[in-house]
DNA sequence: TAGTTTAGTGAACAGTGTTCACTTTTCGAA
DNA sequence: TTCGAAAAGTGAACACTGTTCACTAAACTA
């Protein structure tokens, strides 16, 4: 039985772990190479030395593998983005660095990101896995990345840079939808970076600092216009 | 041979587009309810009554098959763009619908806007069909509908609506990057548009509207302190 | 009508994820 | 220490997949 309780005191639940551990990190090796197309379970029961109906007695299936290491990645993900808004600085500072580390953690290992995005939804109660509320998509490591990002409007709005009109977690869903297409862009077009008509020394840490300096302007509180301001915030 | 230079005049050629049409509809009709993993060669064949193998007759490979249908759907995608930037009214309405209907269109075929960014970019010279430079770009669907957005930045700077000191390529490439962004999220995180802490009445359009006025807003031209704003324009 | 090109086929190849009956090893209790 | 149960590990098979290739049947050209 794979249990995924942690029996790790015993000898043979150490032993165990060792094997699991072993499979995950041939897995990860690669994954981040050549992505889930790469990765096959004989290739892999190779890799570390076992017949591929062994790895069944330590996970359920591919795609549970697979799950776990996009549970790990979004960790570190989310451990990066966090760390970037906790650093010691200027807020604008703090809220620019997260945009941009999110983009580069994402864009850095771009076969996990990439597959942490790559099933569809079944609109009719389908996937038993998938969060379906709130509290539950806030459990999981992509909700607490997600968090960050409405802490960070929460507190712009509190410091008077942020519009303070717009909804928290609607601006955070827009900031994250930002985000993740500049990441999968850069990830799934070749050469976004130097997609500019002269020329090409344009590298994508600069578009990205670009593209996170004109999201925090959008969110930015305005002087003047202000009924037609929270007009425009509102969305409809 | 697959002559793709039209040879349709000849019954002989007539014949071959009929069957060759057969393909591509039932293959359309597939894949937009389940996607790229539901369509398999062989079902395919059984569909429009022929073997497997006639159908290597009319495509290279099922990734050509594939390749046609997203292509199609990008034309889809650019026509349904272009016409909203088209349309008589204020220009704001137009770039809000513009940027709406992007979202909307992507998010209705979901299997084909999702699949038409599943492929990894290989940075050491690769997928030789991939267009390299700006130009080349240019001339697919997806660089045509892209050009739409730089037109509409253009057209809000001229007007002096949006802020002359971006590069309206840079800036149409961040909206590209979020809208597309939103489109993913909504395609691939389940229930995405209810994903807030209170209610569940929240549409997707109702936030793809809000979405796309939080993108008018970044780009808007702002009356005060210039220097600032040209500063943050830039990109480092 | 003869000959060449094209359309279409069935069987096979090399993969894939997964299952299952089976053997071997491990380990706790009598 | 020995015995029996539980767990670890295996090889062969199943049902798929995309793709190829020798082959036949039809269609067009000269």
């Amino acid at each position: 039985m794979q249990t995924d309780i942690p029996v790790e005191k015993t000898p043979a639940g150490r032993r165990r772990k060792r094997v699991r551990d072993s499979i995950i990190a041939a897995a990860e090796k690669v994954f981040a190479r050549e992505g889930e197309s790469g990765l096959s379970i004989r290739r892999l029961a190779e890799e570390i030395d076992y017949s591929p109906s062994a790895i069944y007695k330590y996970f359920e299936s591919k795609e549970e593998l697979i799950d776990q290491l996009k549970e790990a990645f979004f960790e570190r993900l989310m451990d990066r983005v966090d760390t970037s808004s906790n650093a010691d600085r200027p807020f604008e500072d703090r809220a620019r660095a997260c945009l941009i580390t999110y983009v580069e953690t994402a864009t850095n290992r771009p076969y996990h990101y990439a597959a942490a995005f790559s099933s569809i939804e079944q609109k009719d109660e389908c996937t038993p896995a998938a969060p379906k509320n709130w509290d539950e998509f806030m459990t999981t490591n992509k909700g607490k990345a997600f968090s960050v990002l409405v802490n960070m409007v929460e507190e712009g709005q509190a410091l008077g840079m942020f519009d303070r009109a717009l909804e928290p977690v609607h601006a955070a869903k827009s900031l994250w939808a930002s985000l993740h297409g500049l990441a999968q862009l850069v990830i799934h077009v070749p050469h976004f970076e130097r997609l500019i008509p002269d020329d090409g020394s344009a590298t994508t840490t600069d578009f990205i600092t670009f593209h996170a300096n004109l999201l925090i302007r959008g969110l930015q509180a305005r002087p003047t216009a202000e009924a037609k301001d929270k007009q425009a915030g509102q969305g409809r």
